[in-house]
DNA sequence: GTCTATACCGCGATAGAC
DNA sequence: GTCTATCGCGGTATAGAC
């Protein structure tokens, strides 16, 4: 049965989010999985290959989470709002985007499944901005899609602020701020002052 | 004399800024330095101490390039939109923010130089739009620390996206959409429309 | 203050018995 | 498929001559 290659990708999640990709060893894995020494090149081809299997299933559960946070609201102003003020674990950083710091990046089994995320992320924001702008409640000339980049930043930014300076609050006040700013350039909602 | 500190030293500023802190070796600086095995534990107590002191300088310098950024223009508007829309070598990171992701950050001699540099920015930026708000320039109720701390935040995931998705047009896109957003919600200039 | 030599350890991977 | 044993390498640091 594929429980061990399992019991292996599920611990190389946790180490992965946890402590990035560079400290993240073999004998950390196997130890956290209780597999032995050989499951680990039984398996997978290698460090990378088990990386990239964990990945691609972090991957896959956060669009998913994305998508189930921008199609709660009927209204994509607020469904963007909500996205972007979530709640954040800001001083462990995001389980992707901390790994586009590490040399690994250059690898694009390990590349592919961090990239997959970011373009789902942008798409998705871009499309429901898209709705505001054809609603017409977007100022004028502003590009869904350079909106929706500078907010996916936004969040990846407060990551690395909150990491550099030891504080959560600082991805509170990037998100406060972003949040300050978009709303401001959209046509409210009557009722809701999000 | 100080010669063969400073080469270490430089040579550890390099190397910090291609590969991060994990992946610079002591055997890296050496080679690149050009000094002895010894030379490096008779200046310094370890890695960290020298990489501690490399990026003391670095921090300095990306401190002194915020301010003459943030001063050039009289109109802080201006000034905000200049430093947050400058060049930025997209797909080699930050040279400090990149640190935030790694482990060392929990070494307090080498977030220290990293926070200060964060905490420095924040506050110029957070200064000059201060004084566009008591110029009655910006959206009422904003917030100019907040505002200040997104724009970090924005270039900081400008360099994640960038890495992330192999795409140097990710940082720009970035940028450009915050610069949207803060445009759209400050009273411009007469005859400025940057 | 700088050099050469070397120690110790853990990383990533392999060998081969069961 | 899983285990134990082991390898080769490079990371970080130290010893001690000059």
């Amino acid at each position: 049965m594929g429980q061990t290659r399992e019991a292996l990708i599920e611990a190389t999640k946790h180490l992965l989010a946890e402590d990035g990709y560079g400290s993240t060893s073999p004998r950390d894995i196997l130890a956290r999985s209780g597999a032995g020494q050989g499951s680990l090149y039984h398996h997978f081809r290698g460090k990378s290959d088990l990386a990239a299997a964990a990945l691609h299933e972090v991957s896959a559960e956060m669009r998913t989470a994305v998508d189930d946070r921008l199609d709660a609201a009927a209204d994509p102003v607020v469904a963007v709002l909500d996205w972007l003020q979530a709640p954040r674990d800001a001083l462990r950083g995001c389980r992707l985007g901390r790994l586009a710091a590490e040399p690994a990046i250059g690898e694009a089994v390990i590349a592919a499944p961090i990239a997959a995320y970011f373009h789902h992320v942008q798409g998705r924001l871009a499309a429901r901005l898209g709705e505001a702008a054809a609603a017409g409640r977007l100022t004028d000339g502003m590009d869904p899609g350079e909106v929706a980049a500078s907010l996916v930043a936004v969040v990846q930014g407060g990551y690395v602020l909150a990491r550099a300076t030891d504080d959560p609050a600082a991805m509170r006040r990037a998100q406060a701020g972003a949040a300050a700013l978009l709303r401001a350039c959209c046509r409210p909602v009557e009722g809701d002052n999000r």
